[in-house]
DNA sequence: CGTGGGTTTGACTATACTCAACTACGGTGG
DNA sequence: CCACCGTAGTTGAGTATAGTCAAACCCACG
């Protein structure tokens, strides 16, 4: 849909198929190319030590990642799900070998959009973290989810291809602490919790007076 | 110093100065030029209603920002002191525009590295306020700050051009607890501030003992 | 039917936020 | 020159939120 896809297309690429948990490159590897998500979803992340992981960003069927020009990954990109991806060697950047005739400027603002994309999900990331409960921040979470899979974000139901795992690492809280926050939501009636592990979104909280707790209602 | 800079000067663009506070354009606006910066300090924030701010990005002398090449600006740009920036309006990216000739593999490479670059700033500022205490994201900031300005993590000064306002906004934490965070650094003799507002990094720690608790040292 | 990974629940603690008052500094004007 | 004000920053007290450690749980899989 975008339209920077257009102009990648035009690249020498192919397919590759990564199953979950596939390490697609590692941070500090040297860059030769990069990606874009068919299926499934990638999770590019930091790896402290001790198991200590930070996910900067979830990458959904149409992201492009790891295109950079030079120098070392600044994050590893792994696959969060059994993944399907486009790969683009870097060298195909390099004029001479574009397929169809030398780039142009909506080429180039295609590639440019292309690799802007990202810093605008790193930027949405956060301002997702930056303020608000932890609450606030899965609703931010399931909000975008929504958004990138087509449900409406009223009584849409989401299917995560992540673990909770990935999100707490996502929204930098411990797990524990993201279940409680899925309970609280669910408690609240602003979602709804499937066995399959997929998350239903409710409408309306249904405006009831627990907000105004010292409220007396009129007999 | 980086690559970039050289294909960037071959567009059209000139100079514009900034008084601290000025703005340089909205979030939502259209976009119609990106920016580099020459001295001084942008920073790149998004305003929440009732004063509550988040910044993504402090940007410092060579830092492009505000490219895109469509579509509405995702963040505000402000100078955070005086500064002086580098214009250059998108228009200059159609190929026609070009200074010098048709661009060629390199200043694609570079115009791409240039965009680029702020991801790198926005994941590392992710990584920055991932995990850590107030300290850590603290002195996260400063080791950022002097590796920019240049001077030693061991002993250099620091000139910190924003206010302590905007530095807890950048590490999502009230400016009280920034002060606090402050004072402990102090405190643990890691920092030292002049009166000036200048900081002065203290080399080490002096190593103790304290880390490796749980070892024995052979005798 | 047992094993194991992913997830949930519980109890406790610590860290950082809120509200609030107070201080230091710089500029402005009488 | 000094009094005044506004902004930026600091300090204090109390509270709440989320982290840690630990154990239970559940479901998929062999």
């Amino acid at each position: 849909m975008p339209d920077h896809q257009a102009y990648l297309n035009r690249l020498r690429h192919w397919r590759v198929v990564a199953p979950k948990g596939r390490v697609i490159y590692e941070e500090g590897e040297e860059s030769i190319a990069f990606y874009r998500v068919e299926t499934g979803c990638v999770r590019l992340q930091v790896n402290a030590d001790l198991g200590h992981r930070q996910i900067l960003a979830f990458c959904l069927p149409g992201d492009v990642f790891g295109l950079q020009m030079d120098g070392p990954r600044d994050t590893s990109a792994e696959a969060a799900a059994v993944t399907t991806l486009s790969r683009f060697p870097l060298s195909a950047l390099a004029a001479d070998t574009w397929e169809a005739g030398p780039p142009n400027g909506a080429a180039i603002a295609g590639l440019i959009s292309a690799a802007t994309r990202l810093s605008t999900t790193l930027a949405d990331h956060l301002k997702g973290l930056g303020h608000g409960s932890t609450e606030d921040r899965l609703l931010w979470f399931l909000e975008w989810l929504a958004e990138r899979q087509g449900v409406s974000p009223f009584g849409g139901v989401l299917q995560p291809p992540m673990s909770r795992r990935d999100i707490a690492d996502f929204l930098c809280m411990a797990q524990e602490t993201l279940s409680r926050t899925f309970a609280r939501l669910v408690e609240r009636g602003l979602i709804r919790v499937r066995s399959d592990r997929r998350i239903q979104l409710r409408p309306r909280p249904r405006p009831r007076e627990e907000a105004g707790e010292g409220l007396q209602r009129a007999a």
